[in-house]
DNA sequence: GTGAAAGCGCTAACAA
DNA sequence: TTGTTAGCGCTTTCAC
């Protein structure tokens, strides 16, 4: 590896003009520039970044937490916080969590110990809070990407996702169909990350005047298996539902398997939606009518956030500032229709 | 930031020793051990990672470079290979070149400023090669996770995943099935990445007596849009088709699409069959037939040997290892059946 | 405009 | 067993 001080000897120069020259801090004439370009082409020089950030007392890399990577919900995410980050002159360092408390108290260890120059957390459900705090308190930046407790300021700098708003709407969507019958696959447990979701979704029905009956919601786990196993589950348990809300994409996803694998025809006989609006909901057929959220811009906000607190160095004091994404937008695909006559008149 | 000073400071001891407690390389007292443990404690110490690497001389990063994190191969091996790199001690940092060569060469030039210990490159083929060359040459580890030319041995260290097989595979398959007029949607151009997969196809209807007539091919791109439009031309030029090949599993799934949106049924007017066996090829409806290529194993494989690599500190040296990973399997799914009789007929 | 010198926080001989 | 002494490669005052 060549060093600044080796170009510096080739240019009969000493390192700190080369480094005057490489960080374009002006104050060289241009015949040494010249003459120190020449070199570093010469010597196919490249600074080394861990001195550089030594140096520098910080990191050129900004982490991002997730529970796992093969999330769908993930690629389009990253990638926005990838551009955004490095448009900053930073990269990215993927910290896989695999929902793993032990993996993620490591990650944040080594954060800690200035892996990185700040953390985006982008599901702050399976971490322990505490820990972000305890991080935020040492002075590191650290930002909630997705913050969907509207009852409860969080703790930390975050980006708020109005998903009460979303699941309102998921069942506005449903009730103006006419369905009535209507059943719930939840992606979390009732107390988990999706419980306001789910409260949104009964408010909405509520509005319109419905109740969600005992017995038509089902919990489980954000994956498709768990959605499909959770969709059978209630098909069986109430065969004459005309229209499921799952709280999450993936869990939907399962859903219009289990319909399909007892034969149901989506939306003929049976509506189904679902939350989010990852890359597969229009991939599937029938593509899958659900609530967007905005990702690609909770992912700038978050990096925003990040920013400012990067450059403001310290300090927290006060409130953690919130940013509100917009509002979550409904979008009609394949997936829903009207309730059928037969289903409708069964009520 | 508390630092090793403050640490040893406080237990009465110097830095050494500390260093010498917290990498647990004996020679220290039980006694002195404990009170620079509680030190440790005491001040929540952690250590400074970017200071360790300078001083060991190496980042404690492995980089994974892909064209795109949203592409959905990706995270099946990134999960994968963020595992066995942690397993090493290494941390991940993803680049995410956009299939964009300045991007990339910024990635490269960072990564030989020592940002990564070595480099796992997952798709060669949006990579100018000679980069990389230049990279190992600078003595970076680097390796190629996906060799996909059998012809050429490898510039770099390499898993080799056998597509020509994988192309051969899937046309035994079309062909046992009955099917006669098949059509092929290419992930890429003639002289593109899938090439082997095609020249195995070929090679697989060869060995059945049959040959795919010309017009039969329609190149394009890695994505579930260009398949849908691929499709759709193949269609309409070629109506009587009772299967198609798509040489990857997203133009594939655009294919079934397409299908779907001409009122054609698969399986029972077309069979569609992909390469790769991504998540999504099950989770479709109808489910994707596809030729499974080893993911997990060329990750593992691909970690392997940059470990190696980055153990045996230099000295390329002769022709660069080539693993082999498994070979490709079929998966019989719900898009694949046998050729219709009127279509079969018709020939 | 350029150089000399100190130091970022840690590791790794070598001495004591 | 512990301390001393040098750096790792770069940035950054502060003189010249």
């Amino acid at each position: 590896m060549t060093t600044l001080a080796e170009v510096a000897r080739k240019a009969g120069v000493t390192a700190a003009t080369v480094s005057n020259v490489l960080r374009e801090r002006g104050k060289v004439s241009v015949e040494t520039r010249e003459r120190v370009l020449a070199a570093v082409r010469e010597l196919g020089y490249r600074p080394n970044l861990t001195a550089r950030a030594l140096a520098e007392g910080q990191p050129q890399t900004v982490a991002l937490m997730v529970s796992s990577i093969a999330n769908p919900f993930y690629p389009a995410f990253a990638l926005a916080v990838e551009r955004a980050v490095r448009k900053l002159g930073y990269f990215l360092i993927v910290c896989n969590t695999n929902d793993d408390p032990e993996q993620e108290r490591a990650y944040l260890d080594a954060v800690a110990g200035s892996l990185a120059r700040g953390v985006l957390v982008m599901n702050a459900d399976f971490v322990q809070i505490d820990e972000l705090v305890k991080l935020r308190e040492r002075g590191v930046p650290v930002v909630l990407c997705m913050w969907e407790k509207p009852d409860q300021p969080p703790p930390l700098p975050s980006v708020a996702v109005d998903f009460f708003r979303a699941g309102m709407i998921a069942a506005e969507h449903l009730v103006k169909l006419g369905h009535r019958r209507i059943g719930v696959v939840m992606g979390s447990e009732l107390s988990g990350n999706h419980i306001w979701r789910y409260r949104g979704f009964l408010e909405g029905l509520k509005r319109a005047g419905l109740e969600l009956p005992e017995g038509h919601t089902v919990f489980g786990h954000d994956t498709i298996d768990a959605g499909r196993n959770a969709g059978h589950a209630l098909l069986a348990a109430v065969p004459d539902l005309t229209a499921v809300f799952a709280s999450n994409d993936l869990p939907a996803l399962g859903v219009l398997q289990a319909a399909a694998e007892v034969g149901l025809d989506v939306p003929g006989d049976l509506s189904v939606i679902g939350i989010t609006d990852i890359a597969l909901a229009h991939q599937v057929r029938p593509a899958l009518t659900t609530v967007a959220v905005p990702i690609d811009e909770s992912a700038e906000l978050a990096v925003e956030l990040i920013t400012q607190m990067i450059r403001e160095t310290g300090t927290p004091g006060g409130q953690p500032p919130l940013r509100e994404a917009s509002v979550p937008r409904l979008v009609v695909r394949a997936s829903t229709g009207r309730a059928s006559k037969a289903a409708a008149g069964a009520k």
